[in-house]
DNA sequence: TATTGTTATACTCTATAACTATA
DNA sequence: TATAGTTATAGAGTATAACAATA
């Protein structure tokens, strides 16, 4: 504390709505990996386990898509979850899987539930339920913006 | 395209907007990179040059936190910046570097300054002016909103 | 031929611990 | 004691290429 509180540094990235985008979703994924922790879940196996559970029987691929995570990162990450007792798979087509949650993969899913809403709020209580709501359209808007898949 | 466009899953992520930021996150950074590969830089590594060219002869240690990466990345991440020849180091402190641009470094921030701005067009065109503007009010105070480091 | 699942591989980003040197 | 920089290490996430089996 010699500096006397050294003068500030110039931020030309604070004008950037995709920086201040990068950091508010960097600093909100690693809360939610914090609270996930106790489940020894990380964000992308939760968010599978939840589309696996809202969607007994369907494909890996299908799953995969709509949460854009790439066949073959989906793999390892799918073992994993099988691995934990919270998936398993059943043959479905001769060249696809269908997966389905077990009774434990159910109960870890009710919770990944909680956790995730008590993130949610503890990270958008921040705003208005007006804001929340603004902000809600305004990111469908830019998904639905772009081109390519998002 | 046997099954007749099959059925559309059920998606309870849909909601929560947290995850409607990281999946919209995701696809700037990915869009983002692919921008900056012709310059040979990561996001991060673009980022962290702009933040020396705006300004020169400030610590490491400063610029990484108010980039909010840590010291130890930080490292390696100045290594390449200077093993390029974008950046150069010089004595401060004693224990502490200062950081600069090269001439090399300072076109190679005008060039980078011109991708983002592009892609932030590309991206966040998408909405309108005054949304724009909404957005990044809601970001910030997401960000203010955080009781630890955001 | 196109799709599914898989393996291998590599790169980026992040996180922690431990060490040295300096304030 | 606190700070700056570094190294080593580990983990998560993502990307591409290639392969076998199946539709």
């Amino acid at each position: 504390m010699s500096e006397t509180s050294s003068p500030p540094l110039a931020e030309p990235l604070e004008d950037f709505p995709g920086y201040q985008l990068r950091r508010v979703s960097a600093a909100s994924m690693a809360q939610l990996a914090a609270a996930l922790a106790q489940q020894h879940l990380s964000p992308t196996a939760a968010t599978t386990l939840l589309m696996i559970d809202a969607n007994p029987g369907e494909t890996q691929a299908r799953i995969a898509r709509a949460l854009a995570i790439q066949r073959a990162n989906m793999a390892p990450l799918v073992a994993r979850l099988e691995n934990a007792g919270l998936v398993k798979r059943t043959i479905c087509d001769g060249r696809s899987y269908g997966l389905a949650c077990t009774a434990r993969g159910r109960t870890a899913a009710e919770t990944v539930k909680k956790i995730m809403a008590e993130h949610e709020a503890s990270v958008f209580g921040a705003l208005s339920q007006k804001d929340q709501a603004k902000l809600m359209e305004l990111l469908l808007k830019l998904r639905r913006g772009r081109t390519s898949k998002a």
